[in-house]
DNA sequence: AAACAAAATTGGTCTAGATGACTAAAAAAG
DNA sequence: CTTTTTTAGTCATCTAGACCAATTTTGTTT
């Protein structure tokens, strides 16, 4: 493994959660417990540790222990996070009809953002996401074609970024957004199913790689009559 | 000093930058020099360093060296920033004209969001802001009366969170903001110099001071074509 | 059973090193 | 003069301890 033994440690801690081996609220082994396990100095996995706190993934407490945090919805929104949770939280069922999906060239845009080699080429999807069967956005994602070669559409469409951490053993690290108010043009109020001109709240992501590649592109149009951001500051 | 070692050295170094000491883009002495100077160990000056960097302050590359950052415009978008730091920010001149300002009774959604004893009142305030004389959004602050009653009319639209800070003693904590996309009504519409049905970009904060109570309602709406938030995550 | 005291546990801070990887400038080679 | 190699300086990572402060657990006394 190239990456430093921490980041490793901090990979394995966080599969643990997702994983549900700890859950939410309980006690994580010590530092000094953990320290051991992986063989390395507690310093180094206190830098595993910290790096989950800062995530806002683990809570520690003096003199208790280390804590799986209690991650509220609205923290999650401000994560890098996938729609099929966000509706789920919402109490929502999430359903997604994909529009096209194809190998392409990239746009001006797409080889900038995503730093593109020349004559790379890339994975263009574009979809209608709904929840309750309501559509609730459009979106475009495009991601370079060989970071996903290997992946079936069905890994690509369903659970994305999963399949980057356990096929390609690659993490999300942190993302930009830009958000913005634009209108509804004819195909898109068609898709989803309002009417033209009707506000749409504009999102564009640019999700890097926790070794500073970008690796998404994604722009996405919610109708805003259905959908809010909720950010905690 | 009551404070760990590592957070003294911090605030010595930003104190270095704020007294220009220390000017953007310059490079700072290497971090076993600093560790000698504050006759520290180098991994508790990696700590006050590594706080800087996390705000932003300062920027480290591998080979070459520590470096005062150009701060960007999206690390104070971030936080609970003032529209008059933002449009700086982004190299504007801001201004500000109020539609209206009295105190008054609050809405249900007022009463609600504010945690309004029975018979208090509100000092609501309507604003239109702008950029270089281009109306940006059009936005209504909504304070309990109790709270600002010792506040000079100047000392609230200028400069509110200054004076709470100064004359009150009380800081603001945290905040949550809802965003989503609406059109312009005929009347917002004139007041932002667009057309009816135009979109905007919808935002309610509700803020906090430290202890919790909230102090702060605001609905703002920003023309969709003039504004976009920037999110770090 | 309750109250208090002592001990154990846990995260927080700090030391004094070592080694590695990366960068830029100087020196050497062509 | 240009290119390549070397070298010195810098941050990145990691170790194996130490002591401190907050909290919980355990033991003892009342």
């Amino acid at each position: 493994m190239g990456s430093p033994v921490y980041i490793q440690i901090h990979n394995q801690l966080r599969e643990n959660i997702e994983n549900d081996k700890w859950r939410v609220g309980q006690k994580i082994p010590a530092e000094r417990e953990l320290a051991n396990q992986f063989n390395v100095s507690r310093m180094t996995l206190r830098q595993a540790i910290q790096a989950l706190v800062d995530e806002g993934i683990l809570e520690r407490r003096v003199g208790s222990g280390t804590f799986v945090a209690n991650r509220k919805v609205q923290e999650k929104m401000a994560g890098v996070t996938s729609f099929t949770e966000l509706m789920l939280a919402a109490g929502k069922t999430p359903s997604s009809k994909t529009i096209s999906y194809h190998l392409t060239v990239p746009s001006q845009t797409e080889i900038e953002k995503l730093k593109l080699p020349a004559g790379e080429q890339v994975l263009r999807m574009e979809r209608v996401r709904s929840g309750n069967e309501i559509p609730i956005c459009y979106e475009i994602a495009t991601v370079p074609a060989t970071l996903v070669k290997d992946f079936s559409r069905e890994e690509i469409t369903s659970s994305f970024y999963r399949t980057l951490e356990q096929k390609a053993h690659l993490y999300p690290g942190h993302a930009t957004q830009h958000i913005s108010a634009t209108k509804a043009t004819e195909r898109i109020a068609t898709y989803l199913d309002v009417k033209r001109g009707d506000p749409l709240l504009r999102m564009t992501q640019l999700s890097y790689l926790q070794d500073g590649r970008p690796f998404e592109y994604v722009h996405t149009q919610y109708v805003g009559s259905r959908f809010e951001f909720v950010l905690e500051k």
